[in-house]
DNA sequence: CTATTAAGGTCAAAGAAAGTCAAAATAATC
DNA sequence: GATTATTTTGACTTTCTTTGACCTTAATAG
């Protein structure tokens, strides 16, 4: 029962543990199990996905790094239920307004926030419908995603 | 961090501090970092962007320097020319993200607002489309005017 | 006026990470 | 035992950084 995959899973965990947080070198990690590189990005592909509450920042090149931050957040949450479930492969324009209507209503989002959304989702329309929704979809999970993951609410005070 | 350029792009923000510009000996810097003189010229090239704000002026021979300031710069006037006469038909994600870096670091947009700029222009280039560019153009620019239309500043904390 | 010296500029190659993808190897399931 | 799902690996790609060899420009000493 020893994979790998699961001791590289728990490794990451204890070291977030504190902080809910944690930036790691992937070569050096994949040298402390003695895998392949790429079983790094294996494993955070698949247990650190953003359904699992786990958001990821990476970069490339000298100095890189990846960064794994762990999201404090209630089930409850309507961004996370819009980000992980509500959004699927395709998103037509009407339910993306909606959803930003309801983020809205519910104070999660604030006026200019809603404004950026709905100039971002509108702007996916105009080539080729085919791969429009796909867009659209992909960008306003992305976005939604963003806003789960700040730290600071968007109420101005 | 622990990466030379971003030590030498500290090190320059802090000489600049005070009164928003400061004179630099590249030979001099790099002496002080122990690197290629050239690697100076990689930080401006990378750090100091025209897009982020600064604007570098140098001169060769003997009694040569490197002068760095930093633009102020109000931030209607910004947006509007961002919106109108920065983004033309393509954008480069580079370019974007520069802009997005400056407008936050103007204060005319908060953390949360830049990430949402950011996602949405990051989100444009995934599929190979020739045009992505054109999309991220009009979207980001879409964006720029929703803000400069908004009545109420972004007021955080 | 010319030669020398003292700056800074350019560019491409090498180095240092991380990402992708699909084939091979295991493990699970029926 | 065969089929399907998950893991592991490795070759290749992309992105960012660092260096070095060579080029251009300005000041100044003869």
């Amino acid at each position: 029962m020893s994979v790998l995959s699961n001791s590289i899973e728990q490794f990451i965990k204890e070291l977030m543990e504190q902080s809910g947080e944690v930036s790691l070198q992937r070569n050096e990690l994949a040298q402390h199990f003695a895998c392949a590189p790429s079983q790094i990005n294996y494993v955070l592909a698949t247990r650190f996905t953003l359904d699992q509450g786990y958001v990821i920042v990476s970069k490339r090149g000298g100095g890189g790094y990846i960064h794994v931050r762990r999201l404090e957040c209630d089930g409850e949450n309507l961004l996370y239920e819009y980000a992980c479930n509500q959004i699927g492969g395709q998103l037509p324009k009407s339910k993306a307004h909606a959803m930003i209507e309801r983020l809205k209503g519910e104070n999660i989002i604030n006026e200019r926030e809603g404004n950026l959304l709905r100039a971002a989702v509108d702007a996916c329309a105009m080539p080729m419908e085919t791969q429009g929704e796909g867009l659209r979809a992909r960008m306003l999970r992305d976005m939604l995603t963003t806003l789960i993951t700040a730290i600071d609410p968007c109420e101005e005070e």
